[in-house]
RNA sequence: GCCCGGGUGGUGGAACUGGUAGACACGCAGGACUUAAAAUCCUGUGGCCUUACAGCUGUACGGGUUCGACUCCCGUCCCGGGUACCA
């Protein structure tokens, strides 16, 4: 019999389905194991070839530690709320549902073919109602809890109720909004609006006027995280700061938790630093200035509480709330102008131009604490409201962006360090000395201290004179948790006398309502303003905005455990058996966003005491990105508003801010990457005469086009009708009119920059490579083992075929061990000879440590040396054979079970035992030894390893034949047993 | 700017705690089988010098530690990712 894979991976795929048997039972005498992939946004451009990589790796690790006797949990499910979907369904009127739902089937068609071994019982899809009831389940439980610092802990808002009723919020300690004293008697003369409005602040679901990013381009505001270099990372829209009534959750409660628990993970390094620089503690001093004759003070905040005596003026965020109060009338219309300048400037442009330095005096003056000098007050955008206190008091000797300003607007710069004298300074007229290093002079009573001493004794007069206090910063703000978008989980609040309340329990889920149109209303709404009947209790306004993406994938986790429970989110039973997850897998773009989030939703449920878990995963791999290969044609608008070349140079922007990425697919140039032939389909929105009209050439690296010959055939996608045909060879054709480019004259712009380009696979971006077309050519098996061999794990690569017969190769290789010519199974019961148990106890030992460590490759190379070995040797002996279908099942499962029932066996080899290796065999008799002299190697003598290593030194230094090659008497001799032996003259 | 990775043949990559650098695979070259092709198998394959043996050199660059460095330390350059007036 051959080796069929098509047949043999659609008759395993059949049995496994029928068979039920990779169904999972919670419980049991085995131990547990919990392997997660990240589950994924089911998009329309179908499963990629990058999609598999994390999947097959999980897969390959739960079918190893099936075999190694554990009771493994590896289920599957789909983020199928999302924006790709919705802007569907605004160009088409189609429900999103309906095209999730496509998607959906489409993505699993493409996983079943691969052979994975979900549990699918198990399923989850966050839009199901049946799931984000839960989702809306723990928001209610989020509004209903507040944080209470002394206790470390959310708490149930009753108890927060409780205590104001007793003594007000005098010995509340929590995360909250600012919220002013007030007594017990305070509180309960507040009538039931008031009462709600104070508990907004405490809540850590809650409403609030807040700055946030809106996306114009998508109709939403968006998180933190959502946002990459100004503009929307989904679909790359411009995003500006607004401020507007929005829902936020309450993770700066948790940051303290989340940041020092990473220290319990089991993650990358990398990752843990992201979210510590994203979480970004910072140890300050906040320092009260009181404003010259009023009574209002400015409160600053500073890590550099030391260099107190080195301000020369203070300076305001320009949304400030004291702006307006203390700025004179001398000052106002500037002052005013500069304010609302700022405030329009969008969050791009403030990034953009970062260099660029503004301000306006305020006319005002605060007293300096010690010395009762006054200190100018300034409001500069290089203040961000929304951290610290959104004031900062400048020293622009020793922070350089007070220098900045300070040179800027020619204010003094008072040195107050000397830097110590080893330093390479420019000079202080030439920058400031901003290092934590250095002795304070010109400081009073700080004089003579090093900068850390000082830090120290400043806090402490500060706090003694109490116009100040030692206090904690973070750069985590709260996270915005309203979408003004109908394709996400309906937040089950509505609203009585302005007030937000949740639904009950028995009320949950707040099904989704239909609605005919998905755009915003007219009036600017939401779209589930849109939806008819749509009351609570048919007289209260439900809330219009949905959950962001983000939320019904920070808890999943949980749900497979216990997935189709309707009575809790998981079963106290299920989630104290499965615990946290063992092996966590997914791309390290979700480094910031959902593993932030879920460690908060986990912490969270923790809290009330619904799970048993601190922190969600403790293992995390990140498996790197495939990457598709572009091949791009650059063009560079004629306009002020056109992309700086740089990071941006993929993102076009046409008269309508709409984005174009512009790409191609390459037409297959053979195994040699040379690109002699290109060709280019390029999207176009436009007409193809249109598109040229309106952007013009740019920087063509001359040596590109003279070497390569370029075919480029532009079309409208409108009309998908070619339109011109352009082709380069020492110049290029336009409009039917061949212009030859000089090739001295490297300065000559051109229309079109082309080349090929390595970048995240998309469907916008025309690179998007099927395993679909794999499996039809190689098989699955094929596809599980290529991906694996392709390099490490973690590391991002672009996607090449090159190097795939290698595999299939492989594969073809091993079943011909057990067959004989006439592919006949063909096997002795011998037992095995010793160079043949050597082979097989090698690669078994190898095997379970790269598995254990994550290093697939080697696994695969492992195993093909093996089969050389084996092929060598002509082993046709089932003792020896057998054991290894077992080790490649995980790598190669419909490959094996197919052997595995050849061999005999009635059971999936899923339900075999991976084999043990026996350090007996590996034992080597006659190993010849390289002696190197001086640490270069000069010739091999055999050994025998039995003895000591004494006994070897002694051995080796007697020896005629060692002497004979060395000129020196041996000073030491190094054996490093199994390697090497060093003689030392 | 700051933080985290990384730089090894023509290519993807091995070398785990310092111990024969380049495993394994692709590609390439030559050969066997075949009327031929495909498939399969064998041999060679970092560079230099050599008929060959041998020798020299070699892990981005410059230095250091060590009997011995791809691996550790210091400095420089380059690439990738994250992040950014965060006081």
């Amino acid at each position: 019999m051959e080796y069929n894979f098509r047949d043999l991976e659609a008759k395993w795929q059949l049995r496994w389905r029928e068979q039920q048997t990779y169904k999972t039972v919670t419980g049991g005498e085995k131990p547990k194991y919990y392997v997660l992939d990240m589950f994924p946004y089911p998009s329309g451009a179908g499963l990629h070839v990058g999609h598999p990589l994390g999947y097959i790796a999980s897969d390959i690790v739960a079918r190893y530690k099936r075999l190694k006797g554990f009771n493994v949990l590896h289920p599957m499910g789909y983020d199928a709320f999302g924006l790709p979907a919705e802007q569907y369904a605004i160009q088409t009127g189609q429900h999103p549902k309906i095209t999730t739902e496509q998607n959906i089937a489409r993505y699993r068609e493409q996983l079943d073919k691969i052979g994975f071994s979900f549990d699918w019982d198990r399923e989850v899809r966050t839009s199901d109602p049946e799931y984000y009831k839960w989702t809306q389940w723990i928001f209610v439980q989020l509004f209903h809890s507040w944080y209470d610092n002394k206790t470390q802990k959310a708490a149930p808002i009753l108890k927060l109720i409780a205590e104001f009723e007793k003594s007000g919020n005098q010995n509340v300690d929590s995360a909250c909004d600012a919220t002013l004293p007030f007594s017990a008697e305070d509180w309960k003369s507040k009538n039931e609006q008031e009462q709600q409005q104070i508990l907004l602040n405490y809540r850590l679901a809650y409403l609030s006027e807040a700055w946030v990013n809106w996306c114009a381009g998508l109709g939403t505001v968006l998180a933190n995280d959502e946002v990459k270099d100004g503009v929307s990372e989904r679909g790359g829209y411009p995003v500006e700061r607004r401020r507007m009534p929005q829902w936020s959750l309450r993770i700066t409660a948790y940051a303290e938790r989340l940041l020092s628990d990473l220290e319990t993970l089991d993650w990358t390094d990398s990752i843990k630093e992201a979210q510590r620089n994203w979480i970004g503690k910072s140890e300050g001093t906040s320092i009260r200035f009181k404003l010259k004759n009023q009574d209002e003070f400015i409160e600053v905040f500073t890590t550099r509480p030391d260099t107190i005596f080195g301000v020369s003026f203070v300076t305001l965020a320009p949304e400030h709330e004291l702006v307006n109060l203390i700025t004179t009338d001398a000052q106002k219309s500037k002052v005013e102008e500069y304010v609302s300048i700022a405030k329009n400037r969008s969050e791009r442009e403030r990034q953009t131009e970062v260099k660029r330095i503004s301000g306006e005096f305020t006319g005002a003056y605060v007293v300096h604490p010690f010395t009762g000098k006054d200190i100018p007050v300034w409001i500069g955008d290089y203040v961000l409201a929304g951290y610290g206190t959104g004031a900062v008091m400048a020293v622009p000797a020793h922070d350089s962006r007070d220098f900045a300003f300070a040179t800027h607007f020619d204010l003094p710069k008072p040195q107050v360090i000397e830097p110590p004298a080893d330093a390479t300074t420019a000079g202080f007229e030439n920058e400031s000395w901003d290092e934590k290093e250095g002795k304070l002079i010109h400081s009073d009573f700080l004089n003579g201290l090093d900068v850390k001493p000082a830090i120290r004794k400043a806090i402490d007069e500060i706090e003694k004179l109490n116009f100040g206090k030692g206090r904690i910063n973070y750069r985590l703000r709260d996270a915005a948790f309203g979408r003004q978008r109908y394709w996400g989980e309906p937040i089950p609040i509505y609203y009585k006398d302005g007030m937000p309340y949740t639904l009950a329990e028995d009320e949950l889920p707040l099904i989704l309502p239909a609605i005919d149109k998905f755009q915003p209303t007219e009036t600017g709404e939401p779209p589930l303003a849109r939806a008819k009947d749509w009351k609570y209790k048919g007289e209260y306004e439900y809330e219009y905005t949905t959950m962001p993406g983000w939320a019904g994938s920070s808890w999943y986790f949980l749900r497979y455990m216990d997935a189709k429970n309707d009575k809790a989110l998981v079963s106290p039973e299920a989630v104290a058996y499965w615990k946290n997850v063992d092996f966590y897998i997914g791309g390290a773009e979700h480094a910031t966003g959902h593993l932030l989030y879920v460690r908060f939703w986990t912490k969270f449920l923790f809290d009330l005491g619904i799970i048993p878990l601190n922190e969600p995963a403790q293992k995390l791999i990140n498996q790197g990105m495939i990457q598709g290969v572009s091949d791009k044609v650059y063009i560079q608008k004629v306009q002020s508003n056109s992309l700086p070349i740089s990071k941006s140079e993929s993102i076009l922007l046409d008269d309508d801010q709409n984005v174009f990425y512009w790409s191609a697919d390459v037409v297959d140039l053979g195994i040699h990457r040379n690109p002699e032939i290109l060709k280019y389909q390029l999207l176009l929105q436009n007409t193809a005469e249109a598109f040229l009209e309106n952007f013009y050439i740019k920087n063509v690296p001359i040596e590109d086009v003279k070497e390569n010959k370029l075919d480029i055939i532009t079309y409208s996608e409108k009309s998908q009708e070619k339109k011109i045909v352009f082709v380069c060879k020492g110049g290029y054709w336009y409009k039917n009119k061949f212009t030859p480019i000089d090739s001295d004259d490297n300065s000559i712009n051109h229309d079109f920059l082309t080349f090929s380009e390595v970048e995240k696979m998309s469907k916008s971006k025309w690179n998007v490579v099927s395993p679909d077309d794999i499996i039809l050519q190689y098989g699955a098996d094929t596809l599980r083992l290529y991906e694996m061999f392709l390099g490490p794990l973690e590391q991002s690569k672009p996607w090449s075929t090159q190097g795939i017969s290698g595999v299939h190769n492989f594969l073809r290789r091993f079943w011909r061990l057990f067959h004989d010519k006439e592919n006949k199974l063909q096997l002795s019961e011998e037992g095995g000879s010793a160079a043949e148990l050597k082979s097989l106890h090698k690669t078994i030992k190898k095997i379970e440590e790269d598995i254990d460590r994550f290093s697939f490759n080697t696994c695969i190379s492992t195993f093909m040396i093996c089969v050389n070995e084996l092929t060598d040797l002509n082993c046709k002996k089932r003792s020896v054979l057998e054991p290894l279908v077992v080790l490649l099942a995980p790598f190669a499962p419909h490959f094996c079970e197919e052997l595995w029932e050849l061999l005999g066996h009635k059971e999936s080899v899923s339900k075999a035992s991976f084999p043990k290796w026996n350090e007996a065999y590996l034992v080597e008799d006659n190993f010849e030894y390289p002696v190197s002299v001086n640490g270069k190697v000069r010739f091999k003598m055999n050994l025998s390893l039995k003895l000591s290593k004494e006994e070897i030194e002694q051995t080796v230094m007697s020896s005629d034949e060692l002497s004979k090659y060395l000129q020196g008497s041996p000073k030491k001799v190094i054996v490093v047993p199994g390697r090497i032996v060093n003689v030392v003259i």
